[in-house]
DNA sequence: CTGGATCCCGAATGATACTG
DNA sequence: CAGTATCATTCGGGATCCAG
């Protein structure tokens, strides 16, 4: 993901780190912690895994989650949320779901909630 | 701004509605309260009075930001936050801000938080 | 063999410049 | 301001490679 090479306030920085198509989900599916390759790329609906990595990389650089990679067999390699910053951040990502929860409620769609298992059917 | 037709949470809803080179800049600059077209243009740096509006006007459709005209002369235009959605983004934002001023601060840069005037030089 | 990671390329989208 | 042209980036598919 490309970052502007100026900018004018650190938001605009943060906003560079998580853009990006599958970002969110990501982060939002490692707040149930860590989590192997194989098994975000099951949960996260449509991702491949190529774009998993891709993203997943950054979010790495950025220091939003950390990867350990356990020797032995079999092979096993966890990400998941930075204590500091992957957990602050999420609390910026809860708000934008609850704000996400909302819009679609306020405009008729509680059906897709209910059928995502957010709201109870 | 293109959204995906189907989303797996909401979060992935409201990502899209803010994604964007300069939307997160919009919203903050509006923290500050009503402005006009012009002054948004002099106060965000680079940016062209086509992607201002491009941008605002996604804002507008997805209910984060309001526009009031008011009738009279001289004509006067105003875009200010929503009392709720817009107000609620803006929480988001915050922590936004915040981790990046962390890590401009944990990584040496502390420079360019006083050169923009966000730490006390 | 399995799970993890990288590379190349065409197609779709986003941003900027240019023009009226 | 709106329309169009152009340039830059991102996305996604699939082949390929690496390590235990």
């Amino acid at each position: 993901m490309k970052m502007r090479d100026a900018f004018t306030c650190p938001l605009e920085l943060v906003h560079d780190m998580i853009k990006g198509k599958w970002k969110p989900i990501i982060l939002w599916r490692l707040r149930l912690g860590p989590t192997s390759l194989s098994r975000l790329e099951k949960d996260i609906d449509g991702i491949t895994q190529k774009m998993l990595l891709e993203h997943l990389k950054e979010l790495i650089d950025y220091g939003f989650v950390e990867k350990k990679t356990f020797d032995g067999y079999p092979l096993r390699v966890e990400y998941s949320l930075t204590e500091e910053q992957g957990r602050e951040l999420l609390e910026a990502l809860k708000i934008m779901q609850q704000i996400g929860i909302k819009y679609l409620k306020s405009h008729g769609k509680e059906d897709v909630l209910i059928e995502k298992g957010i709201l109870p059917g």
